[in-house]
DNA sequence: TTTTAACCTGACCAAACGGTCAAGATAAAT
DNA sequence: ATTTATCTTGACCGTTTGGTCAGGTTAAAA
C-alpha cells in the first residue's frame, strides 16, 4: 500500500536533477520544511497551540515524528515560524490600503484583499483566530507595534477623509475592526457557512458575490 | 493562606440555613456545578477542546480535579453541556429578531442584542469560535437544523423587506454573516481590541459608541 | 442514635504528550 | 574509494493527560 517513501523519493529526485553541487540536499530539505509547515498549520489551525500535537502534524506531514523535531527543534519554533508566515501575508493585504487614490477605491480594494486572504489561506486566518482568542501570547508584541502602528495610521487617513468631508463621520476604529471581522469571518467560520450553505463550500461565484455585498454595504455604510 | 474550603463553606450554609429537607445538599450540588461550569467555560474558551485539561478547570474552579469527575462523568459530558448553555442564550438573543416592527428597529435591536451578549459573555463567543474553527464537531447538528432554520426564516423575512422596496437588494445571507462576525468580534478578538486600545478594555461608553458605528454603518449600508 | 445516601479527595493508572538519541542511510566533498 | 556532513527514524524517556477508585466526611432520613 505505502511506497517506500524515502526510496521512492530519493530515486525521483536523482532522475530529474543529477547532483549538482549539494541542490539535491537543498531541495530535500527545502521541500520537508514546507511539508512540515503545511501540515502544521493546518493542525495548529484547527486546535490551537495547546491542543496541536507534533504526532499529528508528522502525520498529516506523512513523515516520522522525529523527523518534525530534526526540521524544527520545538513545538513552540514551529509555530512561531508559521505565524510569521501569516504575518508576512497579512503585512501584503495591509499594503494594499494606501494613500494614494479615492476612499471607495482604497477601502475596496483592502476589502477586496482581505476577503481573497481568507479564501486563499484560511488555516491562515484561522491560526491567527486561535492566537487572539487565547490572549495573543506569541504575537501581542507584533499588534503592539507593526499592526498598531499600521493601524493607527490607517486612522489617521480615515479622519482626514471624514475632515475633508469625504465620508461620514464614523469612529475609524470601529470601522476597521467591522473590516476586519467580516473578511476573517469567511475563513475562520467556513464551516458555519458551509453548513448554512447546504453542506456545500461556496463556490467561486457565490465567494465573489459575497465580496462584492460586503464591498457594498460597508461603502455605503459609511457613506462612499 | 487559603481558609479550610469543605468547613467555611459548610458552617456558612448551616448558620443561614438550617437543613430545611435536603435543601443543604442540592445547594451545595448547584454552587459546585455553578463553580465548574463557569470555570470550564473560561477554560474551554481559552484553549478549545482538545487544548483544555481537566486538572486546569478543577484549578480555576477551585476544587480537586476528582470533585469536577464527580459532577460531570467526562470532559465531554461538560463541554457538551456548556455548549448547551452557550445556545440557549444565543436563541434568546436570536428570539429579538422577529417580524412584528420596522426593518431599522428590528436590525437595531438585533445587533445591539448580539453586542451586548458579546459583551456580557465573552467566554461562551469564543468557546462558539473554538468550536466552529475546529469544524463543529459537537454542534453541526445544531448548527444545520435550529440555526439553519432560523436564519432561513430571518433570509425570508429579509428577502420580503427588499421585495417590498424597503431596503437595497442585498443578499441576505452576506448581511447576516456580516452581523455574525461583527458583533462577535468583540467577544472573540477582545485582546487584539485591548491593545489597539492602549492596553485599555473598551469603557462602556467606547462599547455603546462602537454599538452604534456598527448599526448606522449596517443600516445605512443596506439602505435603511 | 443509628443508618443511609450523597459528597469529597489523595493516590493511582494506562495512554498520550513533547522531546531525545543512537544507529543507520544517503549524498556531497576529498 | 574514502571521508564527511546531512538526512532519517524506531525506540525510548520523563511528564502530563483524562479518568478511576477506595476510603473518608458530612448531612439527611429512620
Amino acid at each position: 500500500m505505502t511506497p517506500l517513501k524515502t526510496g521512492s523519493k530519493t530515486d525521483s529526485k536523482t532522475a530529474v536533477k543529477p547532483a549538482q553541487n549539494g541542490a539535491h540536499k537543498a531541495a530535500i530539505r527545502q521541500e520537508n520544511e514546507e511539508q512540515i509547515l503545511a501540515a502544521a498549520e493546518k493542525v495548529f489551525a484547527d486546535y490551537g497551540f495547546k491542543g496541536a500535537t507534533t504526532a499529528l502534524i508528522a502525520e498529516v506531514a506523512n513523515v516520522p515524528k522525529a523527523n518534525v523535531h530534526y526540521y524544527f527543534s520545538t513545538k513552540e519554533a514551529l509555530y512561531r515560524r508559521i505565524m510569521e508566515d501569516v504575518c508576512d501575508h497579512w503585512l501584503e493585504a495591509a499594503m494594499t490600503f494606501d494613500n494614494s487614490a479615492d476612499p471607495a477605491i482604497i477601502l475596496r480594494g483592502y476589502i477586496e484583499a482581505k476577503m481573497d486572504l481568507s479564501r486563499a489561506r484560511p488555516y491562515g486566518s484561522r491560526l491567527w483566530a486561535h492566537e487572539i482568542i487565547r490572549g495573543a501570547k506569541f504575537s501581542s508584541d507584533y499588534i503592539s507595534t507593526t499592526v498598531k502602528n499600521w493601524l493607527d495610521s490607517r486612522v489617521v487617513v480615515i479622519r482626514g477623509w471624514i475632515a475633508e468631508g469625504k465620508m461620514d463621520h464614523i469612529e475609524p476604529y470601529s470601522l476597521m475592526y467591522m473590516i476586519f471581522a467580516t473578511t476573517q469571518h469567511y475563513a475562520d467560520f467556513g464551516a458555519q457557512i458551509e453548513i448554512f450553505n447546504n453542506d456545500q463550500p461556496l463556490s467561486e461565484t457565490q465567494f465573489a458575490e459575497a465580496k462584492e455585498n460586503v464591498v457594498r454595504i460597508i461603502l455605503k455604510g459609511v457613506g462612499l
